[in-house]
DNA sequence: GCATTAACGCACG
DNA sequence: CGTGCGTTAATGC
């Protein structure tokens, strides 16, 4: 990561600390269990959704191609539909849970006072809007000019790159997905990550358990995420 | 060829 | 037990 990259995580974390949580405090906490919906297509959104604990699949449904395609997804003290803010509603939105997940629900009209009472809260949201626009584009994107393979390995490099440590030369990032997760997120079917997950294992470029992935070569990695 | 689906057996908590 | 994982054969484009 380059030092500005750093500077900017920084910032930001300095910002969320001085007051998100207490700002989010009075606001009810709602839990939905491992492959329920938080909400979806049809309903037009009254609330903010903001993650405590889990991990959210945010999806575009088309129902007449009875297909549900993945935009990403959202760790904890990620907000998940931000753009509900704007007066245009977006159709065809949705947000699973992929594992067991509590958010905080902030009715928008609260919302909106917040940020006009809140300076920092309102750069905090424009911020994540802009990367949020940006990440979506390029898994667009991806989802065009990649295969599955050089897609599913985008994924372990953003992963990492987002929620890894170094240790050594290798990378590790804990509580890792699990590989029916990745399908979903990446737009592939289980088994070819499976296989490719294995594959990566016996060339010894990658490591993982149920529990953590590592990625012994990082570089070689890249190169094969480009090739 | 590349990727997905179906299917089965296995491991682990 | 259920859930997740690894593999293979069949199918589609």
């Amino acid at each position: 990561m380059n030092p500005l990259a750093v500077a900017s995580t920084f910032q930001k974390t300095s910002i969320k600390e001085f007051s998100l949580t207490n700002l989010l405090s009075s606001y009810p906490q709602k839990s939905f269990k491992k492959g329920a919906y938080i909400f979806r297509e049809g309903h037009s959104l009254k609330y903010i959704y903001f993650i405590q604990q889990g991990k959210v699949l945010s999806l575009t449904n088309y129902l007449t191609a009875h297909k549900e395609l993945s935009n990403g997804y959202f760790l904890p003290n990620q907000f998940i539909n931000l753009n509900s803010l704007s007066n245009q509603q977006l159709k065809n939105q949705a947000a699973k849970a992929l594992s067991a997940v509590t958010v905080t629900q902030i009715p928008l009209l609260a919302f909106h006072t917040l940020l006009r009472q809140t300076p920092c809260l309102s750069q905090l949201i424009f911020n994540a809007l802009i990367e949020q626009g940006n990440s979506q584009k390029t898994q667009c994107h991806q989802l065009i000019l990649l295969s599955s393979h050089q897609r599913i390995i985008h994924f372990l490099l953003e992963y990492v790159e987002k929620s890894g440590s170094r240790v050594g030369y290798e990378w590790v990032a804990r509580d890792f997905f699990t590989q029916h997760q990745i399908a979903l997120i990446t737009n592939t079917a289980r088994q070819t990550v499976s296989t490719l997950l294995n594959e990566l294992r016996r060339q010894r470029i990658i490591h993982f358990t149920k529990k953590y992935l590592i990625i012994r070569e990082l570089e070689a990695l890249k190169k094969l995420a480009e090739s």
